[in-house]
Order: structure tokens, then C-alpha cells, then sequence
RNA sequence: GGAGUUGGCAGGAUGAUCGCUCCUCUGCCCAAAAGAUUGGCGGAGGGGAGGAAAGUCCGAGCUCCAUCGGGCAGGGUGGUCGCUAACGGCGACGCGGGGUGACCCGACGGAAAGUGCCACAGAAAAUACACAGCCUCCAUUGUUUGCUUGUGUAAACAAGCAAAGGGGGUAAAAAAGGCGAGGUAAGAGCUCACCGCUCCUCUGGUGACAGGGGAGGCAUGGUAAACCCCACCCGGAGCAAGGCCAAAUAAGAGGGGAAUUCCGUUCCCUGCGAGGGACGGAUACGGGAUGCCCAUCCCGCGCUAUGACCCUCGGGUUGGCCGCUUGAUCCGUCAGAGCAAUUUGGCGGACAGAUAGAUGAUCAUCAAAUACAGAACUCGGCUUAUGGCCAACUCCAGCU
RNA sequence: UGGGGGAUGGUGUAACUGGUAACACGCCUGACUCUGGAUCAGGUAAGUGGAGGUUCGAGCCCUCCUCCCCCAG
């Protein structure tokens, strides 16, 4: 298994729909700073993009085995400075691209930044998604 | 050494590993008869946040909408001259003010065109009037009215009141400009010196204004970031502007056409809902009213209208593409114009374009580096946030 | 990102054309009652989000900041 930590457009979600249907359909897990977000598409791949009806590329780009995640750090949850904004958005990035290779494949992830997420360091990041991956059951087993 | 004023500078660097985005060149794969092209996976090279990117306070470019004319109105600016694509910005100068000083600050046109306001206090608040206290005969000149009381035969004298003149504990602001002297019964530009004011005139300056001379003895309280007057400027909205393509859906518009209903309020009936009544509004032919020309008002001229059903066109939504980054651009240097802002020409160099939204993470070294803070159509300014460094100048203290 | 609105006692709202910041619900004390509620009487509490300016004088007028809310995908 090619151990990659590339991270790429096709690996982030970007459609306004993708996340509806995560927030309505997905499970849901907290940390002190973070809530998260999975859905299975494996399990439900049959009627999950259809109702939409659009073009095939829709299904063909999220049909593979591919993991794909969104992070939300929002204005008026998390900090007004977009400098802070922008720093605690690229430590989630980093830690998942890290990570990403021990996670099971297949699903669509969403993390949510709350509210004391401005002050933390990179290693408190890390510990807590890992942490947030480990509730989900989404860490491979195999060493 | 301390305190301060003004102007300027950079906004961590280097290396290693793992990553993101865009552009150029190039290899392979998929779809297709083929090619262009698009998409996916690679390779090489290159670019990748700020001085404020911020606040959105001004000014423009750009795009769409509106645009038949006029009036009234609304908003903005406000010393002068210039600079600029434009500005409420910048420069120089004038005037006024602050600071011992370097230097800084000023919405800085008009209150004898009009209107409004000026609480409390105070005699009085825009008019110089009433009113409280005080002075008015002794001497020089002239004049002196009425009433009451007292003395006196009377004439007359004394006292008081009225008439006449001056004046102002207060107040943010005060009038016979301020202050000092003379003057007087007490007092007033009544007189005089200095300062100020008004008018006339001369000189200098493009101009704001400055300086000189003469006359008037002084008449015009404050507020225009109150209405207003004067001069100048101003259509509206904003890249989520706006345009194109595809998909599925069927709102709206136009025409036809028959008919009389439709909407709102939640007052009444009903347990609630549905429904009905009442009230108000809209609609038929006309009128009126409303709407459309930036908002409001008026005039002239013009246009439009309720709605089941049928026909035609295809709004908005979702996804993608364009707009989208090289332009009144910025920097360096040389030469020219100008006190300067700025500008002309030559040479050289630089310049992000994302769309769930790119600059990061870890480590090492440098004495330390986490100040404020992240592009979203693009420029020119202003304002606000901010740790550090440098230069010039000012004041104070000490030493030589 | 662009556009619009607001901030006044603990809470919800007033303040006309600039002139002593008002009202209700609260809260506290007292009366009434065996006690509580209701009622009555009295009191407490903001100097108007912050900083400057205009004016004799700003909640109100002007400028700049801070915070909150709404609209447009």
C-alpha cells in the first residue's frame, strides 16, 4: 500500500449538498473542541447520489474508495481574525494528511471547529482528532 | 543622560523532510471514425498576501439598469493658488490658535436677506424700555414747574415726592469698544495717549491677504457641525455587477378567450381546522386612485393593470465557463520643468488569482523574533491597530 | 464579500424642534394577614457602548473606534 500524504482537491468536499446530506444522515462524535461528522458511503452506495439525478461525474468522482473530509471553522464560533481562522484550519489539514493512511476508506468526514480551538498547538490538534478518529472506529487494526 | 518633535526603513533569514495552488512546456490514459478540445495521473521549470491586505469613510475605473422635458426638493464640499483621471486627498502660501522650543492644530464663506433659539440666574435677553439704590446746587453762567408739610403778616426759605440726566451685585454672552488719565454734583469718547473698529484711498501680490495715509469719535450681541443665503459638485446599484453553456423543473410575461370573483384583517359563529358572516381593499365599461421616469412632492405628455383554462416565449435554481488580473500600475536610476505636491522623457526590473476558498507543518542554526495582522473585480487617498531600528532637530541636567 | 439597522437602571421601552434622563416589571423596607399572595406607602438602581469636537450647555448635532442584529449564495 503506497503510504501517500498527498492531498489533493478530489480528497476534500466541496459541494454544498455533500454536506447536507453529512449533517443529516452522518454520526456524530465530540470532542472538548471539535465535533465530527461520518457517513459510510459503502454501505449506502446505492441510492445516496441518486434523487439528485445529475450529471454521472457526481457518482463517478465520490464513487471510488477514496476518504473524503471538510473542515468548518466558522466566524462567529471560533474567531473573528482570519489569521487565527486560518491557523487552526491548516493544523487539521496537517494532522489528517498525516493520519490519513491509518483511517479505513470510504467515508466522508466532517470536523467542526468550536469554540477554544483558537489557542491550541499542533500536537493538541493531532491527539484530539486521533482521539475523535478512534470513537469513530475508523482506524485500521492490522500492524 | 532624560524628555520630546518630525521624517524614513525592513516587516525574519538559511537549510532539510513532507505538503497546497496557479501558469508554461511535456509524457501516458479515458471518451471519439479522426483531429482540435476537455478531463484524469505524472515529469521539468517558474510565480504565490500587507503596510496596513482591516474599517468601508471618500474618490474613480469597469458592468448592468434608468434616461421626454421642466420645477421644487435632497446630499456633499467650504481661506487662496496649484497638483491630480478624480477626491472630502496632497503641496505651497495667507489668517487665527496652542507650545519655553523643535513643531503642531483649525468644517477657516455669509449673522447691517430673512426666520428660529438663548434654560437657570438677572433690573433687563435683542430692544435699548420700564424698575431698585445713588447724585442734582455749594461755588462760575443761565434756567427751574407742580404738590404736600413746617417757619413767617407777606415776600421768601427749608425738607420730601414727581418731572429731567447719569448708571448697572448678576450672566456663557452686555452696548454708548477696551484700558489708563483728566473731568464732574454724580457721570458719560465729554477730552487725551495707546490698542481695536468702520468707511475712503494708495502700494505690493494671480489670489487669500499684507503695509501706508486720511476721515468718523464708535453705529453691527452669540449660534449657520439650527433652518437658511452664496459659490461649486452629484442619476441608481454594485463582480453575490453582468454575460454564456448544459441539465431537470415549470414560476412569470405576451396573446386568445369565457366568466365574476379575488386578497387582507382576525371582530363574530364553530372545541380546532375547513367554511360562513362582518369590515377594509382590488378587479369588469368609464372615472378616480395607485404604479413606472434614483427616494419624496407638483405639472405637462405617455405607458401598464383582476384572473381559472389554452397557445407561444423561457425567469430563477443547480453545476461549469467567462468577467479575473499588466494597469491613470509600482520600484530603481539618469536628464529636464517646478519652492513643493506633481509631471515629461530614456534605460533597467517587478507584478497572487483561489471558489468549502491556496503561503502550511516539523526540525536545526543565527543572542531573540508568536508586534498588528490574511488578497476575493481593480486602483488613488483617509482613518484605525501595531513591536522594533535609523536620521535630523528642540528643551532640560551634568562634564570638558 | 457587499448592503442596511441598532446600543439608555437588573429586564423591556420613553425623552417634542439641543436646557434637571421618565415609565412599567423587578429588588429592598414598612403596613394589612396566623402565614403567603394580592393591595397600599416609601426607597434603591443607569448619567445614555467608548474617545474627541461644535455649543454657554449634548442621550439628541459632527468625526473616529468597539460590539450586536438583519438581508443578498
Amino acid at each position: 500500500m503506497e503510504s501517500s500524504f498527498s492531498f489533493k482537491k478530489a480528497e476534500r468536499l466541496r459541494r454544498k449538498v455533500d454536506f447536507e446530506r453529512i449533517f443529516s444522515q452522518g454520526r456524530r462524535f465530540r470532542e472538548s473542541h471539535f465535533r465530527f461528522y461520518v457517513l459510510d458511503r459503502t454501505l449506502k452506495s446505492l441510492p445516496c447520489p441518486g434523487k439528485r439525478t445529475g450529471p454521472a461525474r457526481i457518482i463517478a468522482g465520490a464513487g471510488e474508495k477514496e476518504n473524503r473530509i471538510g473542515f468548518i471553522v466558522g466566524k462567529r464560533a471560533v474567531d473573528k481574525a482570519a489569521v487565527r481562522r486560518n491557523r487552526v484550519r491548516r493544523h487539521l489539514k496537517e494532522a489528517y494528511r498525516l493520519n490519513k493512511s491509518r483511517l479505513k476508506a470510504g467515508r466522508d468526514l466532517v470536523v467542526v471547529a468550536e469554540k477554544g480551538a483558537v489557542g491550541l498547538s499542533f500536537p493538541e490538534v493531532q491527539r484530539e482528532l486521533l482521539q475523535l478518529f478512534g470513537k469513530a472506529g475508523l482506524i485500521l487494526e492490522d500492524e
